[in-house]
DNA sequence: GCCGAGGTACTCGGATACGATTTGTCCGAGTTAGAATGG
DNA sequence: CCATTCTAACTCGGACAAATCGTATCCGAGTACCTCGGC
């Protein structure tokens, strides 16, 4: 099991978002990452079905953060790009076979399926305490300071 | 991104191992759980690889735990089908692109691979802190205190 | 009756096809900015 | 000089292939049990 390589791709282009004054378009963000422009152009497409960004058209279009980036949390991104569901999928097999369970006792989920479910859960909420902006506060620290403030005047230069 | 389907197969083959007295052959152990016996033999020979569960060959041959059903944690069995590495991986593009950070500010890892990596730790803690043998009991109390009786009784009789 | 050799049936193990999901790319519909034109 | 219209370029959006990974299967190598023969 492995995430999408989208998910990082769009967690930095929210950040990149989070420092532009105007829209973004999908072109500039895949050439300031150097990734390819027409996958990532379909992710953030996702992005803007579910409500992350907001998409606008015309020449000077492109993408705008919908919300505060403190308010975006990276579980947000991610359930996006990946998928809302968990990770564990239940088929029920006690279910099957010669020692089937009884649809009377199974009201309950399966107690494996309810230890994955707590797992993923804690994952869910680990993901839910960091928002975007607290990416791009890291990143910036990471950088000495100086990245978040040349994202932004490189945006400006283009 | 989701779990490989053996999760659930290798997990419910142990819990049933864990009540074995002897070896427990794959082909048993599909026929239990009505799931094809070929894909599940490829599964428990990874468990074996790993050291999870020991093969018995020859006639009267199978599977059993190497150690105690409550020294085997969900999170070695997941581990070990789904494969150890993190769901996240980091790609760098930091360093990729018109911006990209210079080499000595990347002694760390980047803020998002760190975010990212604190939600793996969350979910493996969460898996490492249930056994195989906290499911057999919780399966057990599920269906009332027979399912563990059954198999043992379903096991001795084929 | 006991021991040993051989055969047999069962087991695991890795190498081999198939399908689905993810990845990657393309072109068309729609919209806005700017230029050209007329008043 | 200003309002209007038109063009054109740029944008997003969904539809279309290729690659990778998970799924499923098969057959060969090896081993323990059972049978059979000899002592």
């Amino acid at each position: 099991m492995k995430l999408s390589n989208g998910v990082e791709w769009a967690l930095h282009c929210c950040v990149t978002l989070s420092q532009a004054q105007g829209p973004v378009s999908a072109q500039r963000l895949a050439e300031l990452h150097d990734i390819p422009p027409a996958y990532l152009a379909k992710h953030l497409q996702a992005l803007s079905r579910a409500g992350v960004v907001h998409s606008c058209q015309g020449q000077e279009g492109g993408y705008v953060l919908t919300r505060s980036a403190r308010a975006i949390s990276v579980l947000d991104v991610v359930a996006v790009i990946d998928g809302p569901g968990e990770f564990f999928r239940c088929t029920e097999i006690r279910k099957r076979g010669p020692l089937a369970a009884s649809p009377e006792h199974c009201s309950t989920r399966c107690s494996i399926a309810r230890a994955m479910a707590t797992a993923d859960l804690a994952w869910r909420e680990a993901l839910a305490n960091i928002s975007i902006a607290d990416l791009a506060v890291n990143i910036d620290a990471d950088s000495g300071g100086t990245a978040l403030a040349d994202v932004r005047e490189w945006l400006k230069a283009h």
